[in-house]
DNA sequence: GAGCACTGC
């Protein structure tokens, strides 16, 4: 390889470890000198002590702990001894279904109960706990979902809300409705409600604010010290930089010390794989031998346990990673850090109005993070591709989940859940909802009028929930979904709807692997339908169905097996909900037009009217749109449609197609179009 | 004639 040969970015060496950005924020607290002290004697106790006496006088509690501080297992086990749960249980929310479960399970072993007695776990599809359980790992989503049915919350004693500075969506919600959950106990004087907000954060004073000045404990991880060094001048091209990095990286280290390189998604992974390995090639017999792993979310799950592999003895691992190594996956082994500073993040595009994916600077949390992941072991190195200058410039906190949604037309239909659901709960003034960082007004205004026009909530002295509206928010699924699938009980053709919803609010089910894509769009066709996407995958499905769904079928017409699971999972969930609500599960046979009226219910704010030049144009936003080559009707040129999604790559495109009639759009929603020139 | 980071109910 020519790059070995060149000069790489020259580093500073600086005196950083693992208190890096907490600055006198940690250092001079009387908490954490105190709370060091006490773990020099004896590690684990004093923190337990000191969590129960704050926990029990003040009932809320600001827990910061880095990685491998154990706060995550130990934590419940404390206030579970303690008998601070007084007889009821202690929920754990985490972000991430894999962690809830996991987690649950190593907990359970250590307390020597079976999984789903003492210690279980509930996430979607999956409730493994009993009447006996009183640690309750969980989803920050599936707690959310509880509180709608009892908003007090009144079967926890104890809330732990895990990972609090990622910032979910569901996270974020969850920190105002514990907090009124608590306070309307309190004024109820019923059993008062603990909360335990965990974080890894820098920015402890926000949190603490927020809970009226709560107490913040300090804890110390197994994090051993790592040295950062800053490159010394801009990296024009990071994607250079870390190959050159990794270059000498390789030259210099110990076989068994392992990298891991970060960079943004899955094409720039695969082409640094093969770089990577042609390094190894090169410097055969020169330098340890490479086994270079990528790492992304879309791959397989078999090749992503490749990373797990313990590295042979005198060989190098290079694991090459999105950002799914920062907090999803930790892998052994890893000595060294490069971190290029860039992630691909969902952005707001103002003069388009649409969201796309682009390549950002991470913040200076996401940074540490990365950097923390070299030290899991033993002590370790972090390169970064910056200089010390620009991560100064760097955000401190990436922005949270819920602000990002702001005039972000993709996230809007979160919103727009996240009201209905914030509203389900009683919750009806969400401009002075407590948030801890509030969505700006006009997307919250987005939001209940996107809910207004689907009939889920009516403006009388204040805005409240219709019957339709308490209807749709049992469903977990966005609103127009929700809606689309009571309508069908009008239309005879729940049992349609329900395959298609289910089939349209998971992954893609089309696989379409590099190497065999004609195969797979060939095979693709046979389901295509002229009446659009929606009405494909009902073919797909009921194909899959009458040949029993098994694996070879998948194989051969390229479906995406884990993913058609996944639908069929989510298909018997909504039938359970539809069966509570009395919906009759009726079907309409071959009469697609009933279906498609279903769905004009539901996305009729997503039409798109074809104009004499032979382009589209979307009805709502008078903006031209355009039909994506992956679908039905490309080749097409139906008057009116409706589309799942607005993406914009080359050009906007509507995804997820279905040819509609004019007439349906107007009888869906007058008010709505009621001023638009509709041709009958 | 196109490409998509990561989650969750």
């Amino acid at each position: 390889m020519k790059v070995l040969h060149m000069h790489g970015p020259p580093y500073k060496k600086m005196k950083v470890s693992k208190n890096l950005d907490r600055k006198k924020d940690v250092s001079t607290s009387f908490e954490y000198h105190k709370l060091c002290e006490a773990r020099r004697k004896l590690p684990i106790y004093p923190v337990q002590n000191r969590l129960v006496q704050e926990v029990r006088r003040l009932n809320t509690v600001i827990v910061i702990g880095e990685t491998g501080s154990g706060k995550t297992t130990q934590i419940p086990q404390f206030l579970f001894r303690a008998e601070v749960h007084r007889g009821s249980q202690i929920a754990i929310t985490q972000p991430r279904r894999v962690a809830a479960v996991t987690v649950a399970k190593r907990v359970a072993q250590e307390m020597k109960s079976e999984l789903g007695k003492l210690v279980g776990y509930c996430v979607r599809f999956e409730d493994v706990t009993s009447e006996s359980t009183r640690i309750k790992y969980m989803t920050d989503g599936m707690l959310l979902r509880e509180a709608i049915i009892d908003p007090l919350m009144r079967r926890y004693s104890v809330v732990i809300l895990d990972e609090a500075h990622e910032r979910t969506i569901h996270t974020d919600v969850l920190f105002g409705v514990v907090k009124a959950a608590q306070r309307q106990r309190a004024k109820k004087g019923l059993k008062p409600l603990k909360i335990v907000v965990m974080s890894a954060t820098m920015d402890v004073d926000h949190f603490s604010e927020y809970f009226n000045s709560a107490p913040v404990l300090y804890l110390e991880g197994r994090q051993f010290p790592v040295n950062v060094y800053y490159s010394c001048c801009t990296q024009s091209d990071y994607q250079f930089a870390a190959l050159v990095t990794l270059g000498q990286i390789h030259k210099q280290a110990p076989p068994n010390h392992d990298v891991l390189m970060f960079l943004t998604g899955q094409d720039e992974i695969e082409s640094m794989v093969r770089f990577v390995r042609d390094i190894g090639r090169s410097l055969e017999g020169q330098a340890p031998p490479i086994i270079a792993c990528p790492l992304y979310a879309a791959l397989p799950p078999q090749v992503q346990l490749r990373v797990f592999n313990r590295t042979p003895p005198g060989a190098r691992k290079v694991v090459i990673a999105t950002n799914i190594a920062e907090t999803s996956v930790t892998i052994p082994g890893i000595k060294f850090v490069i971190d290029p500073g860039m992630v691909k993040a969902r952005v707001f595009n103002p003069r388009s109005g649409l969201d796309l994916l682009k390549v950002v600077r991470i913040s200076k949390a996401q940074a540490l993070q990365r950097t923390g992941r070299a030290g899991r072991e033993s002590s370790g190195s972090c390169y970064r591709l910056y200089t010390e200058q620009e991560f100064d410039s760097f955000k401190l906190n990436t922005v949270p989940e819920i602000q990002k949604g702001d005039l972000n037309i993709k996230r809007m239909c979160s919103l727009s859940s996240v009201v209905l659901q914030l509203m389900a709960l009683g919750i009806s003034d969400l401009i002075h909802f407590d948030f801890m960082d509030r969505p700006s007004k006009e997307s919250i205004i987005t939001a209940v009028d996107e809910l207004h026009l689907l009939g889920a909530v009516e403006k009388r002295e204040k805005i409240q929930l219709t019957a339709l509206g308490k209807q749709m928010a049992a469903f977990p699924l966005e609103p127009r979904l929700s809606k689309v699938i009571l309508v069908a009980k009008e239309f005879s053709c729940l049992e349609e709807i329900m395959s298609i919803v289910s089939l349209l609010s998971g992954e893609s089910v089309f696989y379409t692997p590099h190497k065999a894509r004609e195969e797979a769009l060939a095979a693709r066709r046979k389901f295509m339908s002229t009446e659009g996407d929606h009405i494909s995958l009902l073919n797909i499905y009921k194909t899959y169905k009458s040949v029993g769904g098994n694996k070879n079928w998948c194989m051969e017409n390229y479906i995406h097996q884990r993913n058609m699971k996944t639908a069929l999972d989510v298909r018997n969930q909504l039938r359970e909900i539809c069966d509570r609500q009395n919906l009759p599960f009726k079907s309409c046979r071959d009469d697609t037009v009933a279906i498609r009226k279903c769905l004009t219910a539901g996305f009729f704010m997503n039409a798109a009217e074809l104009q004499r030049e032979g382009t589209y144009i979307c009805l709502s936003t008078r903006r031209p749109v355009s039909i994506h080559p992956s679908s039905s009707l490309f080749r097409s040129k139906p008057g009116y449609v409706l589309y799942n999604e607005l993406i914009q790559t080359s050009k906007c495109y509507m995804r997820d197609l279905c040819v509609v009639d004019p007439d349906w759009l107007y009888e869906a929603a007058p008010s709505h179009f009621k001023r638009k020139k509709l041709p009958t």
